[in-house]
This record gives structure tokens, sequence and C-alpha cells, in this order.
DNA sequence: CGAGCATGGTGAC
DNA sequence: TCACCCTGCTCGA
């Protein structure tokens, strides 16, 4: 589940449940007891979210940092019994929000999160964000451009889905090196991500073949993805490309699922 | 019912 | 580059 998209969603939607609210505040796993014991009662001001960080902002100066992680995920809907581990939970009389597997979850101060912030690259969700600085950045980067649009500090908020997603939009081979590229493909590049992530973010849900250039514009049928969203390539392992027909392709890079169709995006 | 895997990141080597 | 963390789902026995 979590991409940036995820986290600038819950960010919305705890404020509206919680902002201004001193909701009940508790750890039933145990392992944020101490913390949770502290903030509750205390008023919670706002939620936001910077690439895949989610920040929630308390009275006092204090603010709770949580990352999901790969399997983290935060459920928000009405107050009922806790199932399975729940690291956090924030709970008004009507509304509960479940914080179950994050990988980080901390209570922090607002100096402490702005350096976590200054640590990113720019996030296309933000609307103040600046390109620029990650157009200067990528210049001098000879990794693989599949590589370096992962790399939270380059461009904050990508994950796998939407790596493999805007690469074959804009028809680049994944391991073109970064510098590469002329800085119009890597502004198209931003562009096409603003795009996806504003639209994932408001349906709840990445979905990368309707919104930009319709399938019926690109001569096939949409196929909607196992995991709830239209993709074109991502987790497609084999089955014909949308476009051309070729067969999608999967391999390993540093690690992570890298998924393109061979024939749209170029060799290799 | 257990193994393997997943949209992520860290820390040790 | 690898082991590892955290939860929950799917797949094959």
């Amino acid at each position: 589940m979590p991409e940036g998209h995820v986290l600038h969603r819950l960010a919305d939607e705890l404020t509206c449940a919680f902002g201004g609210r001193r909701p009940r505040i508790s750890s039933p796993q145990g392992r944020f007891a101490a913390e949770a014991l502290l903030l509750d009662g205390t008023t919670l001001r706002q939620a936001s979210a910077v690439g895949k960080h989610l920040f929630i902002d308390f009275e006092d100066e204090r603010v709770v940092h949580i990352h999901l992680g790969l399997i983290g995920r935060m459920a928000i809907g009405p107050v009922g019994p806790v199932v399975g581990q729940v690291r956090l939970r924030l709970a008004t009389d009507t509304i509960a929000a479940d914080l179950r597997g994050p990988q980080g979850c901390r209570l922090t101060d607002p100096d402490h999160a702005a350096a976590m912030v200054a640590r990113l690259g720019p996030d296309p969700l933000d609307p103040a964000a600046d390109p620029d600085i990650l157009l200067d950045h990528v210049r001098r980067l000879r990794r693989p451009v599949a590589t370096v649009l992962l790399d939270q500090g380059v461009l904050a908020g990508v994950g796998n889905v939407y790596r493999a997603e805007v690469l074959f939009r804009l028809g680049l081979d994944p391991l073109t090196p970064a510098a590469a590229l002329p800085a119009d493909t890597w502004r198209a590049l931003w562009d096409d991500l603003v795009l996806l992530m504003a639209e994932g973010k408001r349906l709840g849900r990445i979905d990368t073949v309707r919104p930009a250039h319709t399938p019926e514009a690109m001569g096939r049928p949409p196929r909607v993805d196992d995991h709830g969203g239209e993709v074109y390539v991502y987790r497609r392992t084999d089955q014909p490309c949308l476009v051309c027909g070729t067969p999608i392709r999967r391999r390993d890079l540093a690690g992570r699922n890298l998924y393109w169709c061979p024939t749209c995006q170029g060799g290799r």
C-alpha cells in the first residue's frame, strides 16, 4: 500500500477526524505505550505528510513520526474492538485510527521532524515543491533512472509502482543513467508524477492507465490489476503489454522488482 | 497450515 | 549487497 499518495491521504483524513480534538491515545500492542500515555488527553493539532513520512502534531511541541515501511498500514473507521497487533490507536467516541506493522512510530519534536524532512528530495504531492532541485541533482547521477526514482533523497514519495508506471508512460529504458536523460525528460517525469500521484491521492489507489492518455487513445482496453488499480506494467510479468502486446519483463534491480516493456521502453 | 512474498528502509559488512 | 524488521495475504501441500 504505502507510496507517498497513501501518506498524504492519511494525513488529510487524520486532520479531518482528529484535528483540534483530544483523542484517546493508546498502544494495545505495547510498543508505543509510554509515549501514548504521555500524549493521551492532549490536543492533536494536525497531521501532515512529506514523501512517505507521516507527522502528527500535538500541543506542547510533540510530534509523532510514523513511517509505514513495506507492510505497515493505518486503518481509519468506526470504533471497534482491537484486532491484531495495533501499535497505536487514536480514538474519539466514534472514530478510531489503528496503526499496524509500521517500520517506525516515534515521539519526537518539530526540530527533529524538520531535520528529517530536510534530507528528502522534492515531493510531487507538495504544491510548493521545487522541481529545479531535482533537475540539478540528477544531472550528476550516473545510476540508472529506475534506481534514482526510488531514492527518497532525490525525489520523495515515489515507490515501486509509480516508478515502473511513470517510466513506461514516458517510454524510457529503466537502465538509462539518470544524467543521460535531458532536463526536459526529467521535467516530464516530474510533471507526470505530479499528475499521477495527485490522482492516486484523490482516488485512494494507483491508477496510471486512465488519467493522462486514455487506453482508447493507445489502442487497447484497460486492464484492472489485482491490486485494485489499473496499471501498464507493475506486476504484469509475462502478460502482454497493453500498448504493443510484447510480454512484460521483470528483473531485480538493487533488491527491488523492476517491471517494463522491452519494446515500448527500449532494449535490455 | 507453513512458506513465500509485498507498493520500504536500516544497519552491518 | 545482504540480513533483517514488521503484518497480512496468497499459494501449494
